[in-house]
DNA sequence: CTCCCCATGTAACTGGTTACATGATTCA
DNA sequence: TGAATCATGTAACCAGTTACATGGGGAG
């Protein structure tokens, strides 16, 4: 019957191959773990859950908590080989840009000076980040990963910021 | 009665500030024009243009076509100002890296191909507008703007698949 | 005893896509 | 005359968020 992939469904699987727990927990998980690079709701992982377990991909615990099934295992392992669905591109800032002449120059200078903190705040809360996993025992290794790769497009937007500054004058 | 803000009335209403077209003009617009960095569907375009000729901001002209009123102008600057609503982040390539242990070897070298393949694409798209724009006679300038920011983009995911690909020895 | 956190869930809404239906115009 | 493109629109669907409702358990 060929399920639709989902990718809350991966996000949430994933979380649990990290071992059992409420899905209050996995929430937290994606909250504190995915969270510079995936957001999920309260609203679509309780329903995810609830179809997970009635198609025996997880099952819950003694405890209540919810656990990865071997059919779980295998179905993380195939939605983590499918390719990620594209998402269609809509930056708000580069569309405010791209109608410079009608915002003006206060405004230009207002949006790049606001995507600038953000960026810088990006970088800061990774290196926060960074900090915490070196005093944490488990594997670092994809978590780092991420991490650099949020770095990376956080300073090619501060360089694109002052490329973008210099060649505006403003 | 403070209307809800909407990305895509300003750009519908940016478009239409080229000059008046037709509704598929102004989606072909924004294909061609945007592409890069926003997309827009018939089934959103159309219903926005009625809701902005109803409200008074754009009219047509003895052809039919599309055109902004003097509201309309003054709305797209309104637009303009708001500040980009923030995307919550969902990128399906870190989602899968992370769980880089679950994915295997091969799934993560395939990952990172299909990447660079992307934005290599990516990079030889805008070098061809590129060309197109030094053709043209429009005012290129916020045009270039844009282009520049998809190309700090592409660099920088090319720079951390090379990283990555160091860092795992796949 | 009260407040906060853990926990589960759902209903309403929003923003958006896809697919379909329809027809005019242009041009080979 | 038939294909391609221009043009307008809508219905069905989908993913996802927000807000609300509910209640247990622990800490101060």
């Amino acid at each position: 019957m060929t399920r639709r992939t989902s990718q809350t469904e991966l996000a949430v699987l994933g979380a649990l191959s990290f071992g059992p727990m409420s899905g209050y927990r996995v929430r937290a998980e994606i909250l504190s773990t995915l969270g510079h690079f995936w957001t999920e709701s309260f609203g679509q992982i309780y329903p995810t859950l609830s179809r997970l377990k009635a198609d025996g991909l997880i099952e819950t615990d003694e405890d209540g908590r919810f656990m990865l099934t071997d059919p779980g295992t295998s179905r993380l392992r195939e939605l983590l080989a499918t390719p990620p669905e594209p998402v269609p591109p809509r930056n708000g800032v580069l569309l405010r840009m791209f109608f410079g002449r009608e915002l003006g120059a206060d405004g230009r200078r207002e949006l790049l000076d606001q995507l600038e903190a953000q960026a810088r705040a990006q970088l800061a809360t990774l290196a926060g980040i960074r900090v915490q996993l070196d005093s944490s025992d488990v594997d670092e290794r994809y978590s780092l990963i991420t991490i650099s790769a949020g770095e990376h497009g956080a300073r090619a937007t501060l360089d694109w910021i002052a490329e973008t500054r210099a060649a505006l004058g403003d």
